[in-house]
Parts: structure tokens; C-alpha cells; sequence
DNA sequence: CTTTGTGCAAAGCCTTTGCACTCGC
DNA sequence: GCGAGTGCAAAGGCTTTGCACAAAG
């Protein structure tokens, strides 16, 4: 993801207001690899910006998005969750206990589906998700708190 | 997914009730291949049992699940979709704009993370999900009604 | 007859929306 | 000052839960 200050450039260049909240919630995003849900990037900036609502997180989110200088995932694990690594496509590791989200550093083999197998799909993009359970959660049967559904 | 006969002899087996709803929904199950989401299940059964309850529809199709019977898919469409080809690994298709499901009839190179990239997880399994936009809705702008998210 | 399953309605979670006030530009 | 952005609260969609009644074994 763009820097705080690239960020702002880009909103004021499409009129848009750079407020302090908004520069707070790019600021919890860059670099972030935590993969945060809405609700975490709010808890985050809530530490800094007190008052502010969960509606201006998802609404920036969202708008964020919609630019393409963050990408919205969901793996199932009960919320959405946004990478801010849209540069590089690469792939994830999700923790069936925990929910947690890891990116995958490593070229996999290129996956394409010839014409027979797309059915008629005009493909736009591949994803691939490894499902297993993290090392944290091996050892000892805790879960992190609110998270995690065990969908399969 | 196995055949309405042989799910109410399991049930039986684990003790448990073959009800006229439950086998109805199971055969709504068997053999389908458009990956229902439970309300979907819900108004085919209702055709039949009119007085059954989404309670019911729901219920059952998460204990197939526990059961290993049927596999639960989160593809980001906003709700859960049911596959009963439980049997051999496959992947996805999926439509961005009407949230349509397809398999992927199709081998893909064998994924597997080397030590190194897995990070200490045990992995468990590969899911691919290739999205783009289906043949239905190449050919104009119509979406079917109350589906589809337009996550990325 | 007992235990499990059913139906209805109400609650829960995540996300979005309506409206008046505030602040960046 | 104007309009986009914000905060609060309330609504919306999908899924789960509580309780009394009905049905399977």
C-alpha cells in the first residue's frame, strides 16, 4: 500500500477531504500484515482518535477499496479482512481455530484454466487459500477471543 | 454426496431421527451441483413441506457438515454455499456479479508449501477460487436479484 | 414413553444507512 | 461559507438460539 502521505495526495487529487481520522486509518494500514478486520483497524485508531465511529473506518475502508489500494478478503472466517499488499499478488495461510491470516511468500505455479474448464467465464483473478491450523494454536487449545468458525 | 438412502441409514446409525424434512433435504442436496445457499435449500424443500422451518434447513445442513457429509463454502458472496461433491478435491468458479457457483472439472498442478513458506502451520488443505464474470452475465447487465457482493 | 427434531419468533453478529453537526478546503 | 465527512443510533441481511409442541424410535 502507498505511503500516509501519497495516500492523502491521492484524495485531495480526486477532492476528496484528508481528514485526521483517515490519515489515522492509513497510518494503521501501512505495512500492516495482520490482515485486520474492520473492527481491529476501529480498536487501533480508537487508541489515538477516541470519538471516532466504526462507520467513517468502513466507509474509508470501502473507499480505499474502491481505489484499489487495498483489497478486501474473505476466508471465511465470519468478517472481512483487508490486506493493504495489493502491489505483489500472492496468496494465504488461514488458521481454522484462530482466523488468523498469513500472507504466502512464495511463487506458486501459475494457474490458468483453458477455455474447456472456464465454462465460458471471462477469469479475472486466481486465489488460493491454505486452510490449516497456526503454530500458536498447536500448542494448547485456546482460540483468540471472537474469531474463528470452523467452516470445514 | 452419498444417496438419501444410505444418509438415513447413517443417521439411524449415530442414533439419530430420519424425519420426512430431513430427507427431503436431502434430496435437494443429492446430485447438485449449483451450490445452494441454505435459503435456496429452504424454498426447494418448502415446494414439497410447505410448513418447514429455515431453523430446520439450517440444522440439518450443518450436522451434514459436521458429519463430513457435505462441505461448507464461504467464496465471499455474502452467504454460506452448500456442495455436496464431498468426494474428490475440486475447485471454484465464481461470478463477481451474480455470485453463481461453478466446479472446476479440471486437474491443477499439485500445491504444496515447502516448510519454509508454510510458517508453522499445519496445512490441511488448497482451496482455489477463480473469480471473473460468468457467461449469463457477459451478455448484459442483468443480476440475479439479491446476490452478489463485488468484494475486489 | 422418552428423546430428538420441529416451528415460530426473537436475538446475535457484521455491515450499511439516515440525519444533523463539524471541519477541511 | 460550502459540501464532503463525521458521529450516533437504528436498520438490514444471514445465521443461531429458546421454548413448547410433535413425531420417531
Amino acid at each position: 500500500m502507498k505511503t500516509v502521505a501519497e495516500l492523502s495526495e491521492l484524495l485531495r487529487a480526486r477532492g476528496q477531504k484528508v481528514t485526521t481520522q483517515r490519515q489515522h486509518i492509513f497510518h494503521a494500514l501501512e505495512g500492516n500484515t495482520f490482515h485486520p478486520s474492520a473492527d481491529q483497524v476501529y480498536e487501533a485508531v480508537r487508541r489515538d482518535v477516541e470519538t471516532i465511529s466504526l462507520k467513517t473506518v468502513y466507509q474509508t475502508l470501502n473507499e480505499l477499496v474502491a481505489m484499489g489500494e487495498l483489497a478486501a478478503l474473505d476466508v471465511g472466517t465470519g468478517t472481512v479482512r483487508f490486506d493493504p499488499n495489493v502491489e505483489l499478488a500472492h496468496h494465504h495461510l488461514v488458521c481454522s481455530r484462530c482466523g488468523e491470516v498469513c500472507d504466502v511468500n512464495m511463487e506458486l505455479p501459475e494457474l490458468s484454466l483453458p477455455d474447456a474448464a472456464a465454462q465460458g467465464y471471462r477469469v479475472s483473478s486466481v486465489e488460493v487459500v491454505f486452510r490449516g491450523v497456526c503454530r500458536r494454536c498447536q500448542g494448547g487449545t485456546r482460540r483468540r477471543a471472537g474469531d474463528g468458525k470452523e467452516l470445514s
